[in-house]
DNA sequence: GTCTATAGAGCGATAGAC
DNA sequence: GTCTATCGCTCTATAGAC
């Protein structure tokens, strides 16, 4: 996902598939350094430490997930069509980054008190976002939902939770998956959810 | 959570909270027994190793939960009050055993092979539950849904999502989160949801 | 920037006295 | 059943040659 093969790079992208599948805790140094070929000393000219791996590569995928799902969000919708939009690319986002969300809903815990506020700070913003959606939504009468902090909640944890089990050689496409998410979610909040056109 | 209080009962009780904590990786034997007040090699008189405990979490809030959520389901009754009554208790227990079943979505991957497979297949017969009401509702018409083991699972992560953020000391009560997720999922299936009775 | 070598600490697990 | 003591191993991180 990293565009660019320095060896920098090329560490993030080791860290981040072994953090997703065994957990920050699990995973060496040693480890890091043989899949990227290289010896364990190395990765300190890189990092300064174990830790300032797994923040680079949260704060990589906070960059990358606001430009693809936040950025991207039409104010002028209505909160319907906002909120597909959002659902729509959100879900798009977890199944091409599986191993990102994993981490950033796993590993928040792994992170040491200086690297978190950062962080935390950020998944705030991805929250509300959502938030004032629903909240507008709830204020246009076009929404069911009896408290949108809660609902907002719900909705992001439902979808991360695709990353579970979604694998590409599964017998779902991404489209068809992507689709009953946006069903799910648009439905969970009370807004009508009509088929996409066939395809 | 666990009756009793032999030593056996209180190492449990000690990982269970420590495990939901720092993660099973994060965790060492020696913090287990200085929390029950013990020095560390005591605790091999009661478990032969470290996979042992969480192996006995685990089993431990399998069938508790399967007792409070799947048992007392009632096979007479409509689809949409199946899933009420399933959504209800399952949300109920989540709240009340929060570091169970944070534990049972984030340390599966912590588990060894042997102790994986018994309990994979709990989760099975768990999620299956759920997913032969959603479909029980889709051939009577009265669920909206396009995959009935997809919304299965997006029901599911949605609602083991609460135990990341709800606190007791929180602004809200218990009795209200349950009464927002319960919403959420019923409409999130397309399952019409009615106000419950003022209190 | 990458290597070898290793320091210093913490880990799971065991042995044996009581 | 609990203690003390310790083995053998792995960990993160550093030092210094090339």
């Amino acid at each position: 996902m990293t565009t660019g093969h320095t060896t920098k790079n090329l560490i993030r992208d080791a860290a981040r598939s072994l953090f997703a599948e065994h957990g920050y805790n699990g995973v060496s140094m040693r480890e890091i350094a043989q899949d990227v070929g290289k010896h364990p000393g190395g990765i300190y000219n890189h990092f300064p430490n174990k830790q300032a791996i797994l923040v680079d590569v949260m704060q990589e995928n906070l960059s990358r997930s606001h430009e693809a799902v936040i950025a991207p969000l039409n104010d002028d919708l209505d909160p319907s069509h906002r909120l597909e939009q959002f659902v729509r690319s959100h879900v798009r986002y977890n199944i091409a980054n599986s191993d990102d969300i994993f981490i950033a809903y796993m590993e928040l815990r792994s992170l040491e008190p200086d690297g978190a506020a950062h962080i935390l700070k950020e998944r705030k913003d991805y929250e509300s976002a959502l938030r004032s959606i629903l909240r507008d939504g709830q204020n246009a009468g076009v929404f069911k939902i009896s408290d949108p902090a809660i609902h907002a909640r719900s909705v992001l944890s439902m979808l991360a939770g695709v990353t579970v089990w979604f694998r590409q050689s599964g017998p779902q496409t991404p489209t068809d998956v992507v689709e009953c998410y946006v069903q799910a979610a648009l439905q969970s909040v009370g807004a009508t959810y009509s088929t996409p056109p066939e395809r």
